[in-house]
DNA sequence: GCCGTTTTCGGCCCGACTGTTTTCAGTCG
């Protein structure tokens, strides 16, 4: 509601430091670990930066009554089919607020049918190729599903590295944007490169839009370039000179508000921060610019990041970090956390074999494991619960578990746990009964059927799983699957509570298509006191590399090495499970 | 609309590229 009102009041042509505000209130909202109404109560909404006496008064009113006066009468100041029409690339707010004033457009089909006819010819400012534009970015909107998963986009963004790297000119290539930033899902994808010379930049440019890849040219520069590809995923390219990489690899992975914050600071320091680098602003503005040259100055930094973080008395910020949820201010104080990253990293606690529904075996998944360095690995099929996935029943179970313990004294270098990620019912009940549980080494547990119950019956049902005094870890806890299914509707204080008292770690779960649980509840997970597992839940040996787009979401979400079960070594980690069972 | 190491009023990040223009507005990141 707060991101329509910004949008809104954009298409209006409101002085934009309103939308922007109430455009930033959205984001605080979205952001919340808690729940709206908690965060009002007691009053930490309030006091939250960038809420403010206006925005706070109709987030209070809707979380009240369900309804905003000031929304409702805005909302009425304008046809509502015009807000979608910011959605399509190349056309703005100026624009779609001309086509309304003047050729009376309330919505995407107007917008068509008036494209076609020709009704939108002689406005203005408007010619053929604004509207051809206009014409390709409606046709973009349809084809294409919005953002797509971080999995996806990551081996595409790779590839085209490569090759950029082989282009005559090019010194350094580099992934940029929210792919860096490692965010679930990704709009578009960010290059970054440097070029030895600057002159080579319109050569690089025209290099890059003949890759095979690309489907059309949206447009090229001296420094610049962007392209859709055949799989209709657009991709921007950003070419500069080595001096000026690092402040160009900050400008280019953003986050947008993380960098405003950033150049609010230089500012502060009587500097001015681009992408070409940090100067003094007093020669900067003395100076004569030319739009796709290097500022002719001696920058105070900007060859690598952390030389700009320095030269504004910030420490290094890692770029999952750069949301502008309050690392900028940590990073000041010196408080930013130690991340955990791979290395951390002794083993993975979720995996399937050829025993339900993976596709190798168990002495492939544990050589796969030797091999990427890990410490212990358990071995979690399916329970009978899940047919479809070749659900073991008690008997294959524990015939399943002699055979892993088997396998693991064979195997040296590598600790195997027998385990298996049992169904949580929809009434909270495990798909095994305790003494069969009593029989495993590690249990994950995991909701996987009944995923639109509401959130009284959803939480009471994880909770049941987590007062389990053999459940160790609850698996993909809310059961989303992002840009598809929503997932359990869970009150996360009251599972963090319990999780955090009795010793039970939830999951963040690597597959690219979950994450779950996200970054949000990650961070506050954290902060309630409660074990975290990074775990790929891969069902191939390919599948354990999926790591990192767990440790992304951990990342993203402040956790530490110690926040980490999979991060201790097998002696604490057998110790953290017996401790449950002692309880 | 929000906020205070410049401030309770007056700012609020900054540059590249396109299209439609003869100097700039719009859009994007």
């Amino acid at each position: 509601m707060l991101a329509n009102m910004a949008a809104i009041m954009e298409i209006k042509g409101e002085v934009v430091f309103k939308s922007i505000a109430f455009s930033r209130a959205g984001r605080i909202v979205k952001d919340l670990a808690i729940d709206v109404k908690a965060a009002l109560d007691d009053g930490s909404l309030a006091r939250t930066p960038g809420i403010g006496q206006h925005t706070l008064r109709v987030i209070d009113q809707y979380a009240r009554t369900g309804r905003s006066a000031d929304y409702d009468e805005l909302a009425g100041s304008l046809p509502a089919g015009l807000l979608e029409l910011l959605e399509i690339p190349g056309l703005g707010p100026k624009t779609i607020s001309l086509f309304w004033k003047e050729r009376n457009i309330a919505g995407m089909g107007d917008l068509i049918k008036a494209l076609d006819s020709g009704y939108l010819d002689g406005l203005k400012g408007i010619g053929p190729k604004k509207l051809d534009g206009i014409r390709a970015g409606i046709a973009f909107r349809q084809r294409s599903a919005g953002r797509i998963l971080i999995g996806e986009a990551q081996p595409i963004a790779r590839s085209l590295v490569e090759r950029l790297r082989r282009v005559a000119g090019v010194e350094e290539a580099q992934i940029a944007g929210s792919l860096r930033r490692c965010r679930e899902t990704i709009g578009d994808v960010d290059l970054l490169c440097s070029a030895s010379h600057l002159s080579d930049g319109p050569a690089v440019a025209a290099a890059f839009v003949k890759f095979p890849e690309v489907q059309r040219i949206q447009g090229q520069g001296q420094t610049k370039a962007s392209i859709l590809t055949t799989d209709d995923l657009q991709v921007d390219l950003r070419i500069v000179p080595a001096d000026s990489f690092g402040a160009a690899l900050l400008y280019f992975t953003g986050s947008k508000e993380h960098n405003v914050k950033l150049r609010g600071l230089a500012s502060a320091r009587h500097c001015t921060l681009n992408e070409w680098g940090l100067y003094k602003a007093a020669e900067y503005d003395a100076l004569q610019k030319k739009a796709g040259e290097a500022p002719a100055l001696r920058s105070v930094a900007g060859r690598s990041e952390a030389e700009v973080y320095a030269a504004l008395g910030l420490d290094f910020i890692e770029p999952e970090l750069r949301e502008d949820r309050g690392e900028v201010e940590a990073a000041g104080r010196g408080e930013l956390p130690r991340l955990v990253g791979r290395s951390d990293i002794r083993g993975d606690l979720h995996t399937h074999t050829i025993a339900s529904d993976g596709v190798a075996t168990i002495e492939e998944m544990a050589r796969t494991a030797v091999a990427m360095g890990y410490e212990y690995l358990a071995i979690t099929d399916h329970s009978k619960g899940q047919t479809l996935a070749n659900g073991l029943n008690e008997e294959r179970l524990l015939r399943h578990v002699k055979e892993i313990r088997q396998v693991g004294r064979r195997l040296s270098g590598i600790k195997l746990l027998a385990g298996c990620e049992v169904d949580i019912l929809a009434d909270g009940t495990l798909d095994f009964e305790d003494a069969i549980l009593a029989e495993l080494d590690m249990v994950i547990a995991s909701p996987h059927a009944a995923l639109k119950q509401d959130a009284l019956k959803a939480t009471d049902r994880l909770l049941r799983a987590i007062d389990n005094r053999y459940v160790n870890i609850i698996g993909h806890p809310t059961g989303r699957m992002i840009n598809s299914r929503e997932g359990l509707p869970l009150d996360m204080a009251k599972i963090f509570k319990l999780a955090a008292a009795n010793g039970t770690a939830l999951e963040i779960n690597a597959s690219y298509q979950r994450l779950d649980l996200n970054e949000i509840s990650a961070r506050a997970a954290v902060q309630a006191g409660v074990k975290l597992a990074v775990n790929t839940d891969s069902h191939s040996t390919g599948g354990l590399q999926g790591m990192e787009f767990g440790l992304g979401v951990a990342r993203r979400g402040w956790v530490r090495p110690q926040n980490v079960i999979n991060c201790m070594g097998i002696a604490r980690l057998e110790e953290f499970i017996a401790a449950k069972r002692r309880l």
